[in-house]
DNA sequence: CACTTAAGATACACTGTGTGTCATAAATAA
DNA sequence: TTATTTATGACACACAGTGTATCTTAAGTG
């Protein structure tokens, strides 16, 4: 599932591995937080890590691919939280629980939908949609693929909106909007009443 | 209108400097086509444009001032198209009419939506569409900021999809989507019948 | 405890940025 | 036209960042 490009032959079970590439992770997350994606070198990540500087590239190809690493675990852990066992919580059938758990990890999810990383989100959150039976709206007219496309792109722009607003509007409010600028019409399109 | 940080204290109307500028905007065009924004360095536009590297310096701050002034003068043209004195054409009243522009052009159109400036392109077209009057879509419920926004980045987000699609879907057929997706929901959203 | 191997340290070549300087060519203004 | 202004080109330079190579050391593994 993960697509990360790790550097291969190396003992993914040794404990000095998992802690650099730890480190190196949580350096990442930091530095953006604080300054940005694009203003980060190579050598400012390995200085905060406290990690040698050839030691980097023993483990990623480059900032990219250190980020994308990072993209995918984020995108994992997020699909555990929209596809839940229940499936009660899914976004299109109660934006509010999605909603809650975008609000708890702001930072992190502005840094990754405003990163390079951004195209790639959504691609995953697309292909999320059509996987297997998610799609709920399907419309004789429309393309699934559109659909799907539609329905994923204005969630991010709208949950970008949000999260970019300083919190003027409150997760009830912003379920809300979801439900009638996206949810309903789609619904609407699919035939459901 | 035109936010472009060019350097100033330089004669705008000598010649040398428009040839310089028109060559240098040229050579970004032609190479973000060929090799892609982030691919480029300014050596590369310099050399393409048949320029000095230094001259560069004497008009741009960097890459991105330059994609700026670009992103600007497209802006400034689009709206043109968008906003005709007869108004029949509008995106909202019209797709198709905006459409026929946008496909003639897709190259650079694409380049500019993929490019760092797409955010700028995003805020512009919001502030375009919430200029005075010309936000057709009023909800008693949804911000007016909110409404233009949605609008405009679904038709963002949707003239990318069909772009980058390789043509599969006809401008007609697209319209018809726009205008499913996008405009009649928020035509019912503003109870316009 | 012996062995393996990841990590650290350091040096290096390379690419790209941004600035300084000066002679020259080209445009402007008279 | 001619004189003057000034944008340009051609270097040269300091600087920052990338990615690799090599050797030693320290840590984790079995």
């Amino acid at each position: 599932m993960s697509t990360s490009s790790i550097i291969l032959g190396m003992n993914e079970n040794d404990l000095r591995v998992q802690r650099t590439r730890a480190l190196l992770r949580q350096a990442l997350i930091d530095l953006v937080k604080s300054d940005g994606y694009e203003n980060i070198s190579i050598r400012d990540i390995t200085k905060k890590a406290q990690v040698g500087y050839k030691t980097f590239y023993r483990h990623y190809e480059g900032k990219d691919d250190l980020l994308q690493s990072l993209v995918d675990e984020m995108v994992d852990e997020i699909k555990q939280v929209l596809a839940p066992p229940s499936d009660i919580e899914a976004p299109d059938k109660n934006p509010l629980a999605s909603l809650t758990y975008m609000e708890t990890n702001a930072d992190l999810i502005l840094t990754l939908l405003n990163s390079t990383a951004a195209d790639q989100v959504l691609d995953k959150a697309v292909e999320f949609a059509l996987e297997e039976g998610r799609l709920t709206f399907k419309s004789d007219f429309i393309p699934d693929e559109l659909m799907a496309h539609h329905f994923a792109s204005s969630m991010i722009s709208l949950l970008r909106w949000w999260l970019e607003g300083d919190k003027q509007v409150s997760k009830l409010e912003m379920a809300l909007y979801i439900d009638q600028l996206v949810i309903r019409p789609m619904k609407a399109l699919s035939g459901i009443t």
